[in-house]
RNA sequence: GGCGGCAUAGCCAAGUGGUAAGGCGACGGUCUGCAAAACCGUUAUUCACCGGUUCGAAUCCGGUUGCCGCCUCCA
């Protein structure tokens, strides 16, 4: 059994197979550096991050490239209105990226290659495809000729005349046909220009993802990758200049994430609802922005809607909570007991995983199995005896060793428990306004109020905490203290804090 | 207008021919002074609607309605 993916150039799910034994070769379109990245440049990190982990998990060597559009209008038009150069805005929206990314804990591609660096792969690319008849030079720019490719419209399946009619885009003169696009654009003033045999200029926005990934991975590659925006016309485009250049297949398989929402609607500069990486993980953890992107299907819409991404947090917090348990119980080394649910599930876990990630990368499927898993974690956590023996103590965290083991894929339980914890108490305590010190003088103040049996004084500390966003869990070690978190976010919108 | 996609419980969300995963919430129970946490149980005879194929459909086909995306260098 091997993986499946859904391939948009088909229509369906294929099995994968790979082009060279062992080796996966993925291309996945990266951002345009013209400002911060926002939720959507962040599903498709991550579901491309997690499926460059799968890949590897199951003993692939990937060679994995995202690319950086850093030569584009929107970044020159940047430029112009904040008066430096359209070099200096593409290097400070990289770097806003790159710690968006490592924010993210997104795994580094192999290669993330610049178009301003791959300026004479370009050149080249565009000649042969001129040298070929695929393309023209007209005034300073070149044209790839559409209705030279005959399988122009497969991937994003169109007909050129159904284009040809629905077409807005006014005419340009130097088109031969409307549906032409731009391969090379000549110099206009206050732009950054490169030498080439048509005259100064640019490239336009597909070829450069021809020719980077032609560079880095041959055709034909394996897997493409990007937004579902991108199949028409970007990868259409991509497809019609490699396979012109090379006469090759360019691409086995095309995937495509899906968009994401904010609060059921389109997350748009219009409407102002745009929600930056860096915002959001203002207001979470890393690992519950990526729990929330698996919590759905990966070509599915997702809507980053508050209740939703609460929703990942307490669940998340209550693997959390479970590790902790489980960290508690002492590392004596003992050989597991006999047969029991957990050690029988414990067994299975990994190959569930793989059914499921097999699956066209059913990460949703696999949150279901690390919840199912959770509950019986906790059954026999809760059962008297079983932590104290050594053999389950040990049971249980080999358990917990692999949850960690096979979360790492989908970025999720990296973090010491403890430290998960304390961050998120940290952070509320702050919000809150309480210290722990008061907190815990609160605890001993309920506790001398509960031996004397003044339960309604008692009550009326922990209720006046909660308000708070405190719940106290009382334990035979003791009163403890937790936060509750929907609360604790109350507060910090209420407050204004992190936006 | 053209093309593509989606509609599953109060909410989020898997499931692509064999009789509805998982999470949140709610309710009942165990535990507790009472709670909280955790656990147990209940919570969709039914998958937008209509028709068809089939022994059998949420799953396939046709139609209707609603929503979304692309056709505008937006992941």
């Amino acid at each position: 059994m091997g993986i499946s993916v859904y391939n948009t150039l088909n229509a369906r799910k294929e099995e994968f197979k790979e082009i060279h034994p062992g080796e996966v070769r993925m291309y996945v379109c990266g951002p345009t550096v013209y400002d911060d990245s926002h939720i959507g440049h962040g599903r498709a990190a991550v579901m491309f991050d997690v499926i460059y982990r799968y890949f590897q998990f199951r003993g692939y060597r990937v060679t994995y490239v995202r690319n950086y559009t850093d030569v584009d209008d929107k970044i020159i038009n940047r430029a112009n209105k904040d008066g430096i150069p359209a070099s200096e805005i593409a290097e400070r929206y990289i770097n806003s990226y790159e710690q968006d990314m490592e924010s993210l804990r997104i795994r580094k591609p192999s290669h993330t290659p610049r178009v301003s660096d791959h300026i004479p792969e370009i050149i080249s690319t565009i000649q042969a495809l001129i040298d070929k008849g695929f393309a023209y030079p007209s005034a300073g720019d070149v044209f790839f000729s559409v209705r030279k490719f005959h399988a122009y419209g497969r991937l994003s399946k169109r007909a050129l005349d159904d284009l040809e009619s629905g077409a807005r885009v006014g005419i340009n003169e130097a088109k031969e046909d409307p549906l032409d696009f731009a391969l090379w654009k000549a110099a206009k003033p206050n732009e950054p220009k490169w030498e080439s045999p048509w005259g100064p200029g640019r490239p336009g926005w597909h070829i450069e993802c021809s020719a980077m990934s032609t560079k880095y991975l041959g055709n034909p590659f394996d897997i493409h990758g990007g937004g579902k925006d991108l199949i028409f016309p970007h990868h259409e485009n991509e497809i019609a200049q490699s396979e012109a250049a090379s006469g090759k297949k360019m691409v086995n398989y095309w995937l495509h994430n899906g968009f994401v929402q904010v609060n059921q609607e389109k997350m748009s500069k219009s409407l102002g609802n745009i929600l930056l990486i860096r915002d959001l993980l203002k207001r979470y953890h890393p690992e519950v922005v990526r729990y929330f992107y698996s919590s759905a299907h990966w070509r599915s819409p997702i809507d980053f809607a508050e209740d939703n991404l609460l929703q990942a947090e307490e669940t998340l917090w209550r693997f959390y909570q479970a590790f902790l348990r489980i960290e508690k119980l002492g590392s004596a080394e003992a050989n597991p007991a006999e047969q029991n649910p957990l050690s029988e599930k414990l067994a299975k876990l990994e190959s569930e995983f793989m059914e499921a990630m097999d699956d066209d990368f059913n990460t949703a499927r696999v949150i279901a199995l690390f919840n199912d898993f959770l509950r019986l974690l906790n059954q026999h956590l809760d059962l008297p005896k079983f932590g104290k023996d050594p053999a389950g103590a040990s049971l249980l965290r080999k358990s917990f060793q692999e949850l960690v083991r096979l979360g790492e894929i989908i970025g999720l339980f990296q973090e010491k428990p403890a430290r998960y914890t304390e961050l998120a108490k940290t952070k509320a305590i702050v919000i809150i306004g309480l210290q722990p010190e008061e907190i815990e003088a609160k605890i001993r103040e309920r506790a001398q109020a509960r031996l004397e049996k003044k339960f309604s004084v008692a009550d009326s500390i922990r209720a006046e905490l909660a308000d708070r966003g405190i719940l106290l869990e009382d334990t035979k070690e003791g009163t403890t203290w937790n936060l509750e978190l929907k609360k604790v976010h109350q507060k910090q919108q209420a407050s204004g804090g992190g936006k």
